[in-house]
DNA sequence: TTGACATAGTGTTTTAATAACACTATCTAT
DNA sequence: ATAGATAGTGTTATTAAAACACTATGTCAA
C-alpha cells in the first residue's frame, strides 16, 4: 500500500538513550541490530514513528517492543538531522533519554528481548549510525539536569539509602562528594521520607531507608522552590 | 514529480521563535500567513525541511527567505509532534529559537518581507497551529538559559552600556536587579571589554560602552568556568 | 551661567550558602 | 570479643549573595 507525496520526505524515527544503575554503575541499554545497515552492530533502541502516534508514544512503544520497558521516566533530548546520518536515505531522528529503575525491570528485559543488553557507560561498544553522538548529548543532558531537578530518583529503587543516592550522584557527575554536606543538603529539601525500615547488607551497621516524595516536590515547585544539588 | 513510500510519512517542518530587543522591550517576529490553513493569522516563521538540507540549514533558510535575517544566534528548542497539530495532515515541527540584534537587522527585515512584523512579547496576537505553545516553550528556555550562558549579548548591539545589559536581563527574567550587585558580578567575569567611547543620549551623564569578548568566553569555558548571573 | 533633571557610577556591611574536616555507632562474621 | 565495614553525626572557616544611598556628569531651559 504505497503512499505518494509531491515532494520527497525524510523518514522520521525515535531513538532512546536508556540509562540504568546497576550495582552502583551507570549502564546503557543497547540492541543488537538484526538487519542492514550496521547488521550485528549495537544501537540505541528506536524505530520509525507511525503517522497516528505522537513522538512520545513512538518512543514508549519502541521501549516496550524492543526492551520490554514500561512506565519509565522519558524526556525528549534533541532532534538529529544530519543529511547522511543513515546510509540508506534521509532519516531524521528525535532522540529521547530514559531513566530506568533497574531493580524493577531487570527480570523483564532479560526475557523480552534476547538481543538487548546493558553496557557499563565506561565500556560502550561501537554503535550504529550517529548513536555515539546521541549518547554524548544524552550524558551531557543528564549531568546538567541531575543538578537542578530531582530526576536521580528515577534510577534508584523506590526505597533507597542516602549512601546509594550519594553514590548515584557521584557516578553521574564524575566527582566525589562530601558525605556530611551531601546529607545535610539533600535532607534540607524535605523531599525524602524516612521509612521505618532499614537495609541490612554486608557485615556493618544497617542503613536507614528513604523514599522520594513526588507530591511534595510538585507543591514546592509551585511555590518557586528550586532543587539544586 | 511524485515520491512514493511503503508507509505513510509525516511532513517535517522547522519553526523559529525569533526574539529581538527594541527600545528595551522584548519582541517576537511573526509572519502573516497568506495561505490556508489559518490564512491571515500570524505565525512563527518556518517551513518545510528539504531532503538535502540539515534541520539547522532549513531554519536558517527560512529565516532568510521569510524575514531577511542572516547570521543570527540560532539553537534547536524542541520537536513538536502532536498528531493533530496541523489540520491538513501529520506534520512534525522541529522548533528553533533565534536571538537577533535588532539594531543590525531592523532596516532589512522591513524591506524583505512586508508581511513580517515585530510584536511586543506582552502583546502577541492569536497564533496559527500550536505556535503559542512553541512560544511558551521558547520563553521558558530563554529565561533558563540566559542565567548560565552569556546569550543575552546576542540581543544587544555590539557596543552597549551596562544599563542596557541590566535592563535586558530584567526584561527577560521579569525581575528587578540591584544595580551595584549586577555590575559587580557581570564585570567580575572579565568578559566585557570597556571601549574608549561613551554613549550620549538624553540630558544626563554619558555611559561607558562595552563589548562582549567571545574568545575570552571560549577560553574560560574550557577551564571549567561557569557563567551564572 | 546657573540650576533642575536624568541617568551613570561607585563600597561596605550583613546575611546566607558552601566547603572543609574526623570521629562515634552498629551490625556481621570469625 | 574483636576485626572489619559502612552508617551516621556538628562545627568552623570561607565564599558568595543581598541589602542599601549617595556622588558624578552630562543636557537643557530659564
Amino acid at each position: 500500500m504505497p503512499h505518494t507525496y509531491q515532494y520527497p520526505r525524510a523518514a522520521l524515527t525515535v531513538d532512546c538513550v536508556v540509562f540504568g544503575l546497576d550495582e552502583g554503575e551507570l549502564k546503557l541499554l543497547l540492541i543488537q541490530r538484526g538487519l542492514e545497515p550496521f547488521q550485528g552492530r549495537w544501537a540505541l533502541p528506536g524505530g520509525f514513528v507511525r503517522v497516528e502516534e505522537t513522538l512520545d508514544e513512538a518512543a514508549r512503544r519502541e521501549l516496550a517492543e524492543e526492551a520490554g520497558l514500561r512506565n519509565v521516566f522519558l524526556e525528549q533530548l534533541y532532534t538529529f538531522g544530519a543529511v547522511d546520518r543513515d546510509p540508506r536515505e534521509r532519516v531524521v531522528s528525535v532522540a529521547y533519554y530514559a531513566l530506568v529503575k533497574l531493580s524493577d525491570h531487570r527480570a523483564k528485559a532479560a526475557t523480552d528481548a534476547a538481543e538487548a543488553r546493558w553496557f557499563p557507560i565506561s565500556d560502550v561498544p561501537r554503535l550504529a549510525f550517529d548513536h555515539r553522538n546521541i549518547l554524548r548529548t544524552a550524558l551531557a543532558r543528564l549531568q546538567g539536569k541531575v543538578r537542578y531537578q530531582p530526576i536521580g530518583f528515577e534510577l534508584l529503587p523506590a526505597k533507597f539509602t542516602l549512601s546509594q543516592l550519594q553514590h548515584l550522584y557521584e557516578v553521574i557527575l564524575g566527582a566525589e562528594l562530601d558525605k556530611r554536606n551531601f546529607r545535610k543538603k539533600v535532607l534540607s529539601f524535605e523531599l525524602l521520607v524516612p521509612l521505618k525500615e532499614t537495609q541490612m547488607i554486608g557485615r556493618h551497621r544497617p542503613a536507614q531507608l528513604f523514599r522520594f516524595d513526588p507530591d511534595r516536590y510538585e507543591k514546592l515547585k509551585k511555590r518557586g522552590f528550586n532543587f539544586e544539588l
